[in-house]
DNA sequence: GTCTATATAGGGATAGAC
DNA sequence: GTCTATCCCTATATAGAC
């Protein structure tokens, strides 16, 4: 739609960049500019301040993550295959977006009112309703192939444990992973498994066993 | 140790409040110096800068939550016990300390080598070698209590589920918990025992059965 | 130790030429 | 549309009196 050498494209990418990477107040106009090869009032000829571009990129983000992920709902799979090739899928859209979520959720934290009213103001009408999850979760449930619990729950504890390591790698790195010859892609590759298996089967019904 | 009238203990105070709300470059001396009943030159008297004064209170923090969670770790309960409980302190944890984890990892995906380093600096001895949870999950593992998987993948599952409410909880109350009555409390109790079911028994040796 | 007053710099925003 | 130059406020930091 756009053209990749439009200026206001230009810009954008730029100041998607170090907002992403500094944040709200750590941003500066200058570092944008520079990133985008043009000058300070250059910026504010198209979006007037920077509080203006801020939220048009926080919206921007927040758009884009929510629309893969929402697009992943859309399955009529059964609901083993749907969570295994939904978290596979997920991982896949953080491995290409991997700096996306903290930043939603950092600025989240730190954030005035500008940023919860742009996240009210960019959530997509499908979910402000009800959560789309939970519908497929329930109808597991009722079909007796997972045991019955808050869906809630199991839709946190799928997302918490996918996102975390995004989230905390910074962190993660050095505290459980510092070796010099990590194997980043094969680690997440595992990791899809890994999450699979303990919430499919930790949801699978429990017979006389226990 | 410290009277907690003592000037040094309620600028720090002051400090961590809005460093914690706002982030290193959001907060503000002054602010800080209104909120300890200071005046801002006062604050430079006894921290020589705002760097130095950040880095004070972000080790300060990192430590005083890594102390807890290592605390957690001394345990001889057989596996089962030591999951359900560790899962349940450490949500305890957070719930007293709720914004404390946000704050460390927003803080090291968007400062720059003054945040790391002070990471690095902060980190216990007993972790920076060898991470108590390892060695714990792999007696479990070679006693058959647990199928064989790499630890560091259910450090993850577990960390990630418990901490996502915390992290993203503005944004989870919005679009998941959207309801004018919800029980925080209740909930976060109910929370800590989805997380221990869904991954004891996702990590239960599996038989014949599948 | 604690204050008021002030120096100094950084950065968002605008004026005005081209 | 795009630039240079500049305004001006904000925020860190210091000087110096008490």
């Amino acid at each position: 739609m756009v053209k990749p050498d439009d200026k206001e494209e230009i810009i954008l990418k730029a100041a998607m960049e170090v907002f992403v990477d500094k944040g709200q107040y750590g941003a500066k106009m200058q570092e944008i500019a520079d990133k985008a090869g043009i000058n300070k009032a250059l910026l504010h000829y198209y979006y007037r301040s920077k509080e203006k571009l801020y939220v048009h990129i926080f919206k921007f983000i927040f758009k884009k993550i929510m629309d893969e992920v929402v697009e992943l709902l859309h399955s009529d799979l059964p609901f083993e295959e749907f969570l295994k090739t939904f978290i596979s899928k997920y991982i896949d859209v953080l491995i290409k977006n991997h700096r996306f979520p903290m930043f939603i959720m950092r600025e989240l934290s730190q954030g005035g009112k500008i940023v919860s009213n742009a996240l009210k103001e960019a959530i997509p009408s499908e979910l402000s309703a009800h959560s789309p999850g939970i519908e497929i979760i329930e109808e597991a449930m009722n079909r007796g192939e997972i045991v019955k619990m808050d869906p809630r729950q199991i839709i946190l504890t799928v997302i918490g444990s996918s996102l975390f390591y995004f989230m905390g790698e910074p962190i993660i790195r050095v505290l459980l992973l510092n070796e010099e010859s990590f194997d980043r892609e094969r680690f997440l590759e595992e990791r899809k498994e890994a999450i699979f298996n303990i919430i499919y089967y930790g949801l699978a019904p429990r017979g006389e066993k226990q």
